[in-house]
DNA sequence: GCACATAGTGTCGAAAAGGATACCGTCATG
DNA sequence: CATGACGGTATCCTTTTCGACACTATGTGC
């Protein structure tokens, strides 16, 4: 997954925001990331908190994070697998910005976009 | 141009997270806002700071913007064309989310990926 | 007449992201 | 023996996004 976006990001004083973006870019891994703050959890622990996330997006999305170095994956060696997934310190410190997002959301985004052009 | 990402943001506590990422996701849109922060800008002024984003694809972020009622877009009806940018206060007030954005970016992102791997 | 600047638009095509679905191995339960 | 839970993969296909490039209109300067 390339995962580019952009190739660099000293072209302008504002690209490290495009930067940031990069990581958390990703249809689910702001929510994913939101989960996490409250603590550890398994695989289909986080799977039942984003209903309409498929379990490959969902894979997909930790995998990304995991190679970012957002969070981490413990894989216990047991049978039914067992698999947790943490927030890295680098993870954590994104913590900010996600609640910053989270803020402005909860003031200005509309939950249901169709229920206010559905009169269709 | 469907810019829909999600269809609703009311499935998990976190979603307005992604809500806000439904607005400022969009390969410039992060710079352009950003720079916007800076004061009412004309269109080849916004051009010449994002030097790597085409111009149509800079006519695109903009109209987006400016149809996510973030930015005001000012004609002057002359010739030649004068059109100006400015942020509206809904998008003046996504200054703390970007500034999150750049922060963590100043702190975290390398700026020019290939450098650090290019050892090829 | 020609080129240049402004602020775009239109079309085309490649690449990436996302979604649906089916499948894997193992153990416990019924 | 069949089923379900766990934590995934593999494959296929569609949608979305991005980038390149050409083209528009008007007025000015040469």
């Amino acid at each position: 997954m390339p995962r580019i976006r952009h190739e660099r990001f000293d072209c302008s004083p504002g690209c490290t925001v495009e930067g940031t973006l990069r990581y958390i870019d990703g249809k689910w891994k702001g929510v994913v990331l939101y989960h996490l703050f409250e603590g550890t959890m398994r695989f289909n622990e986080i799977r039942r908190r984003i209903p309409n996330c498929t379990q490959r997006m969902l894979t997909n999305q930790l995998r990304e994070l995991e190679a970012d170095g957002l969070i981490a994956r413990k894989i216990y060696p047991e049978v039914p697998p067992k698999v947790e997934y943490s927030l890295t310190p680098r993870g954590r410190s994104l913590e900010p910005v996600i609640t910053a997002l989270k803020v402005w959301g909860d003031a200005n985004v509309t939950l249901a976009p169709e229920a206010s052009q559905a009169a269709a």
